[in-house]
DNA sequence: TTGTAAATTTAGGTATGGCTAAATATTTAT
DNA sequence: ATAAATATTTAGCCATACCTAAATTTACAA
């Protein structure tokens, strides 16, 4: 059970640009406009702290890869692995980092040549990210009747742009749940989120009793055909000693035998049972 | 009873970047690649007809405020007004109106010194805009309970990111409302709203019985007060011969006799009892 | 240890969208 | 009709964020 330790002290809430935040100054320094609409911000009271910096949906993108890649041993991160990750260059990666690492204070650590970390303040703000995601797609599927197929997308988007107040909104109508629908632990509101000990079904024993703990949220088609064959969290398996080439046996819970190929398998992570 | 005449014909959904939309050309030709998230573009099935451009948020906000400004008679839009009304420099406009009319086919037709006014494929997505505006607000306030002064903020952030299937899901939980909290009429999907004759309650004759229509929802403090004196859609009203001057001598059906502020006399608009 | 392949960064560009200051049009008043 | 006032546009910049191509490191192998 690792605990994210964030300084919970200054946090005012107060996301989204204030109307105030792009006003015109009519004298020598010019107001910083641009066209990326700015996520969130702090107000630390009246003291001047220094506040979180401001993010924008590609921030945000930046630090969720970080958090996701670096992994429980928040080993350092390289541009390539982020660029792939992300979906972008290389090359764009290293402006993006030297840009964030700049900041005062700032959302990463970042060395040349040498990868990047993300510092307390990114950790948070990358999990308040996920705890988003996760809320909504618990929402989009629950109460607005998405199938879990067709939650991710919806929530990808519509994570950055959600205030404070809807987030609490959602999660009280939800009464605030533990998990999305793809089994995926929801961080608690100051950051925190529990860490299971999960393993993908394909290097999963054979014999050994599991529980899916989680799935894959990416890919639509996959969860389709898990759906249809019964591989939803909470459902109770044994791998089979079948051939472990390009196929899994396994034994489903309440469903007839049945061979997984490895790619499925691959989407989907159990614990012990 | 206006209707907006939109060609309803090849309009197939799919809003929002699709994620190849971005992807890496290794020749000469440059990906074009932005801050900007693009908010819809259009799938003309296979034929190949001229689609709609894509929007940004920038964009769609432009369109709204043409559409509003340009009123029921449908008037040229200066771009000092549009400036005024977006909080913008009206360099800045000039910039965006010529690059939005340099756009085959146009959201906007524009002539230099002239002023501008939308296309009918302008008014459609502006429309649009205002439908998911209005069917969140309605979504917040009756589902997630936000109280009425409050959705506005939170849906005019979320009306350029939510998709069309989410629109859909939010309508079909509301079962189709007309109206949203502040009794503003809910564009059908098609684009088509119809038009009252609304007038603002400061310029109500006395004596004449009404009924409010609807009431701005642009200022939170304004509707916490209005709710406060039972002024709410629906709400029976009839000005008294009092002073015009600062104030409105108003019988609130169920209420005692209230004397009105033209300021929030302006917020009010009413209709013929 | 030195070379080379792979990873990463620098340099220079594009697009969006906003700003200032300085022109230029248009409108209004005389 | 014309000058002054007002409105609008042009020109030149800034910031975000991404790209390609050409360096430059770094790391690994001989």
């Amino acid at each position: 059970m690792a605990m994210l330790s964030v300084a919970p002290a200054g946090y005012v809430v107060s996301r989204h640009a204030l109307a105030s935040a792009n006003k015109c100054h009519s004298g020598a320094f010019r107001p910083t406009a641009g066209a990326a609409r700015i996520l969130h911000l702090r107000l630390d009271s009246v003291t001047a702290k220094p506040s979180e910096p401001a993010t924008t949906e590609a921030v945000d993108d930046y630090l969720k890869a970080i958090l996701e890649l670096s992994g429980p041993e928040e080993n350092r991160v390289t541009s390539n692995a982020l660029a792939g990750h992300l979906g972008i260059r290389p090359a764009s990666v290293t402006g993006m980092l030297q840009k964030l690492a700049g900041q005062r204070p700032s959302f990463i650590r970042y060395k040349k040549h040498h990868g990047v970390f993300l510092t307390d303040t990114g950790k948070h703000r990358a999990m308040e990210v996920i705890r988003h995601h996760r809320l909504l797609e618990r929402f989009l599927h629950d109460v607005l009747d998405f199938s879990w197929d067709e939650v991710h997308d919806e929530a990808e988007r519509l994570e950055h742009y959600i205030s404070e107040h809807l987030e609490d909104r959602i999660a009280a109508k939800l009464g605030d749940p533990d998990v999305d629908p793809h089994g995926h632990i929801i961080p608690e509101k100051n950051g925190a989120a529990a860490v299971r000990a999960e393993t993908v079904l394909a290097k999963w024993p054979c014999g050994v009793p599991a529980v899916i703990s989680s799935v894959s949220d990416k890919d639509p088609a996959a969860l389709r055909e898990m759906k249809r064959r019964g591989l939803l969290p909470g459902a109770s398996l044994i791998v089979e000693p079948g051939t472990r080439s390009a196929s899994l046996a396994v034994r489903i819970s309440g469903n007839p035998p049945a061979r997984l190929s490895q790619e499925l398998a691959s989407r989907i992570l159990v614990v012990h049972r």
